[in-house]
DNA sequence: GTCTTGTTGAAACGACTGTTTTAATCGATT
DNA sequence: AATCGATTAAAACAGTCGTTTCAACAAGAC
């Protein structure tokens, strides 16, 4: 009944000592979680990597789920730790003032962050536990979306809708929707995608040249959708305009029920 | 040891004639493993869901594992007849050909389908299944690689590149990933995605106008990185001229590594 | 010294796992 | 009707799982 295990006190930060057994512990933890998943990792394995006690991962964090949790919290701290290094980003008002420059400048470091923390090597377990809870989303998951997704999307969102200032804030979304999309997507089917390149992981130089072409991509997009009223897709010029509906939100029409 | 076990008859197709035990377990199997994953679905589980006897999982398919295999193969080949229940696409000669209208119906066709398969609801268990495969890659995956994902991208290159005829294939390459990332993303992310929303699955509305927005952008992306050479990262340009821009392609300088 | 408090070690518990064994059942063929 | 193969049912097996128990140990307080 011990009163000084950490699942008791909160204490998200915990830097990372190394010494101890409880931060052994987290640090095998996450390895062994990233590597092959909650279910898939036993207890055992992890105190056998931490050099520890099967009893030892209930004492310091209650359960194997605390454990996981606890995992996920530091994550995902340090995550955001890692991309607020550059400092905050300016309040939209003064991003609206800024030069086409300067904003792509935000934009493609914003996207090569990214990458850096999610894609390129040596690969953290960022990634793969991220990947994780989205198969089988957890407590923690509202935690991540809140303390984490929302702010950086927010952020995102000031960029964009200051290169798009015409585009309605539904557009700017979707933009900023199809931005991550495209960096995510090396991670979430990195599997596929190294057996489709034959490495064993993405070369320096692939994701050199993965950050310039979501950048530029996305710079054409951009361009293309953030001209004020949303273009529909067969693009019937911008009269006629039958069924009703104001320019912007309407969507598209005919052809959305494929076949 | 029985000799019509169907693990011993590859028999790939096996419509899903419903009843009989092996159909059913492939059915309750193809569910749960979709929905919990390989490890947290017991082969107890799906034998009470199909009405069967623990011992009927191994009779049919030898081994959990086993199971698995089979579920993964009927899924994809389900995946695969959707997609390709629009007939073949034309030889890359011929859609070079073609108008660019008609190019455009060809790209919203397939990222159509692409969310009407992956995304939109009823939700099928494709997309589960592959996120899943993406975070524990299986014996299936190389399969799934050169029957389903290596012939589709090939599809989609010929359309794009046929879009894009003065790109380079490598620029080729990254707009196709480009187009089905933004798509995956959606499917990758959805927990979060819903959360953010206060759904609980994605509106028919939303999944509408998440198909043109895509194909929209994406043709915004493809004009600007479509230009005949591929804009290089430090690109110093092929001649002096300074940073005066000449507008379309050419690609970010500096900045490349971030600090 | 003793007592207290925080931590570790070894062993055990009960539940559940995938798999195998053995017998019973069904259906068509002979 | 008898036979034989394919299929199902019930039970058991060996192993692993997360968790708990309890004794041993360390170190500071008194």
């Amino acid at each position: 009944m011990a009163a000084a295990a950490s699942h008791l006190v909160p204490s998200v930060g915990r830097l990372g000592n190394g010494d101890g057994t409880s931060e052994r512990l987290l640090d095998a933890a996450t390895e062994l979680f990233a590597r092959r998943g909650f279910h898939a990792t036993s207890i055992r394995d992890i105190a056998a990597r931490a050099g520890a006690n099967v009893a030892s991962g209930h004492y310091h964090y209650g359960s194997k789920r605390g454990l996981y949790l606890q995992v996920l919290r530091r994550q995902f701290a340090n995550v955001r730790s890692l991309v607020d290094r550059h400092g905050p980003l300016p309040p939209t008002a003064v991003l609206h003032r800024r030069s086409r420059r300067e904003l792509i400048a935000l934009l493609t470091r914003r996207v090569e962050t990214m990458i850096e923390v999610m894609i390129a090597p040596p690969l953290q377990p960022h990634g793969a536990l991220m990947l994780r809870e989205m198969c089988d989303p957890t407590d923690v998951m509202p935690i991540i979306v809140d303390e984490f997704i929302r702010p950086q999307t927010a952020e995102m969102e000031a960029i964009v809708g200051a290169l798009i200032p015409a585009a309605p804030p539904a557009t700017v979304q979707r933009c900023v929707r199809s931005i991550v999309g495209q960096v995510l997507f090396y991670r979430f089917v990195m599997p596929v995608m190294l057996r489709m390149l034959g490495k064993q992981s993405y070369p320096a130089r692939f994701t050199r040249e993965m950050a310039a072409h979501v950048v530029e991509f996305s710079l054409g997009g951009l361009a293309r959708v953030g001209r004020g009223r949303m273009p529909t897709l067969t693009a019937r010029r911008r009269r006629p305009q039958r069924r009703g509906e104001r320019g912007w939100p309407r969507g598209r029409t005919r052809r959305t029920r494929a076949r």
